[in-house]
RNA sequence: GCGUAGGUGGCAGAGCGGUCAAUUGCAAUAGACUGUAAAUCUAUCGCCCCAUGGGCUACGGGGGUUCAAAUCCCUCCCUACGCA
């Protein structure tokens, strides 16, 4: 029985890891043994129509199991961040727990991740999207200094913490001051209604690297660019794509003709690709984040590995 | 064969007598991260050392001018375009 008590945690299973790792395939078969339904943590599969681009898993890969926070958004005219996530994320887990299933979260995006299994606190921005980016736009012609010093007669606390010379985040940072003035210390709350096993997968480099030219090359055959000149033609611009990052942005720019041909299209996405995953492993690998301590690793080109995961989650449900 | 423009660090590409181990961009490596996170930002990036300093080898090869050369001269090799 999992529902939820005032006595008793939930469990929920984490599976995380760096791009092409095979997250998705290994959530699909512990879901089925597990009798779980999945919850996607992955930033850009919110979106509806940016299927290839962000190798969102297809219905026939689902296997039937149950799968939550995808195509949640809009992308020409919403912008979904942390916070709604976290929001609809643990909606979707007390939804999944209400008819005694197990939520498994999967994805790469560690940020969004973070935020829920540490429970950080976001007030509301209440902000309409349109408004958001004129604010944006009016600040971004200031130098990071004077953003800087206005954040300082806002909140001092964050001026004193955050990294100055990264202007979207002071910009945001100034935004969120306008709105709210001090930003309430983010600290870990007690997490009292969920326990999470947090999986993660590795592989080693050239394995990971082979992997993800090879996906990339049978990516494009899908229309990987097709795709995106449909989203184009449907009133994305190449903007808003670039600001998607990987795929969108370098598509995008072949698109536009500033990239010329194919070949050098896959080889800057290559490098791209990777350049991802070393920045996921660093998020994962930061000691200050105190629920990284508790990630289990698996070598996930191991075949033994999947029955050990098995058994790390069979062990860890035993406990409720 | 003649003419012209070039040959610079993994790549692209500045520098054109000293302040150059050499601007910058990319790639590479490490790191940060609380509201766009696939984004954004930072650091390192010839070799060696008794390392907020010192030594060595470097700007196609060789030679020369100069106190001093990636930068000037000679010569050889190579590349691109033009003319034969």
């Amino acid at each position: 029985m999992l529902l939820a008590t005032n006595m008793i945690k939930n469990p929920v299973i984490v599976i995380l890891g760096p791009t092409a790792s095979g997250k998705s395939s290994l959530a699909v078969e512990m879901a089925l043994k597990f009798n779980g339904e999945i919850i996607s943590a992955d930033s850009r599969q919110v979106y509806k129509g940016m299927e290839i681009g962000t190798g969102k898993i297809t219905t026939a890969e689902m296997k039937g199991v149950k799968h939550h926070l995808l195509d949640i958004a809009n992308p020409v005219s919403e912008r979904l961040t942390v916070a709604k996530w976290k929001t609809e994320s643990e909606e979707a887990i007390e939804e999944i727990l209400s008819h005694d299933h197990l939520p498994i979260i999967c994805g790469g995006t560690g940020f969004y991740i973070s935020n829920l299994v540490n429970d950080f606190s976001l007030p509301d921005l209440n902000i309409n999207i349109d408004e958001q980016i004129k604010l944006e736009k009016e600040l971004e012609q200031k130098s990071e200094e004077e953003l800087f010093t206005e954040l300082i007669g806002i909140d001092e606390r964050r001026a004193n913490e955050i990294d100055r010379k990264n202007k979207r985040r002071l910009i945001k940072a100034v935004i969120l001051g306008r709105i709210h003035g001090k930003i309430p210390e983010v600290k870990k709350v007690a997490n009292d209604k969920y326990k999470y096993l947090q999986i993660g997968l590795t592989l080693p480099d050239e394995i990971l690297k082979e992997r993800i030219y090879k996906r990339l090359i049978t990516r494009f055959k899908e229309g990987m660019v097709a795709e995106v000149r449909g989203l184009h033609d449907r009133g994305l611009s190449f903007e808003r794509m670039e600001e998607f990052g990987l795929e969108y942005k370098y598509i995008a720019k072949f698109l536009k003709g500033e990239i010329k041909t194919e070949k050098e299209l896959v080889e800057i996405l290559n490098n791209k690709i990777w350049q991802y995953v070393r920045r996921q492993r660093t998020w994962w690998r930061n000691p200050k984040d105190e629920m990284n301590k508790d990630i289990k690793w698996f070598r996930h080109d191991i075949a033994e590995n999947v029955l050990k995961i098995e058994g790390e989650i069979a062990r860890f449900l035993s406990d409720f």
